[in-house]
DNA sequence: CTCATTCCTATGGACATAATATGATTATAA
DNA sequence: TTATAATCATATTATGTCCATAGGAATGAG
């Protein structure tokens, strides 16, 4: 019932993205001494990101990063879910068609249903740029 | 952000039991076949449950077991955080102290708190009769 | 060109999950 | 008492995911 190092991770990522975001590149390097994790490790996190079109990216010396919309454009759930793939509690809600046989008349499926409604409901519900305050807030020196 | 077997079987043996009580004891053997589960992995699940207080346990000929309480008398919640220990999201929320050193200017904490508190309000304003209504709604010969 | 940076892929260790298996212990019925 | 049927306790095994580390290829600016 834990969402993994990598959803945290990138939560961390495109924060602090959006706290530094000056409209120039930030490489990667700069976040990973801030948020003190690996550079080999955030460019694994990164890259689904880029390819999800989460963040713009420029290769190359003086490349980087930089966010591809305004932080209250994101909501939690998008960016842990490029990450986490479907936030669901239970296999038996992932995917469009019901697969599982007991779907019909399993009991517990209004539950785990009702779970899952509350989780994302409650995810979508938090936009980075409420994160963004909340940093703002927390400290003076942006670093996060 | 799933919950394991262990969580989800309990809780259909759990509300087998519900649905089943007459007040005699339900030997395992007509659990798992009703649930189509495996005995012995049962008896490693249903262990936790008993030493747990939720189910009473007679060993011997004509033994099994049956529910300690009344099914309202059980949230949902209680029941999987037998098997599935505490259910937070991320595990700077475990234990009583605050043992994470970004703890103090985090600026996803509360984002954390957040989903842990839904999470929890939810699985706990469900109780087992609310599933054993579910149960019987939805088939008549209560082979669940 | 040269250097910094993104991008791609592979590898491995640690840990958890999901079973399966074997047998010991206990209590009831006959 | 004896056999039976159930709980209880460990151990083993397969499988998979998580978390990271690593090496190098492609790209773009100066």
């Amino acid at each position: 019932m834990k969402v993994s190092t990598k959803g945290r991770y990138a939560l961390r990522i495109m924060l602090d993205l959006a706290v530094h975001d000056s409209g120039e590149l930030v490489p990667l390097k700069e976040i990973a001494a801030r948020q003190n994790i690996t550079l080999k490790y955030m460019e694994q996190i990164i890259s689904p990101l880029s390819k999800a079109g989460f963040v713009q990216s420029l290769r190359g010396s003086s490349g980087g990063y930089r966010l591809a919309r305004k932080p209250a454009e994101y909501t939690v759930g998008d960016i842990l879910r490029v990450l986490e793939g479907p936030l669901v509690p239970n296999a038996c809600l992932e995917g469009e068609e019901n697969t599982c046989p007991r779907a019909d008349f399993c009991p517990t499926l209004p539950f785990w249903k009702g779970l899952n409604k509350v989780i994302n409901d409650y995810v979508d519900s938090v936009t980075l740029e409420d994160l963004v305050e909340e940093a703002l807030s927390r400290q003076s020196d942006y670093v996060i």
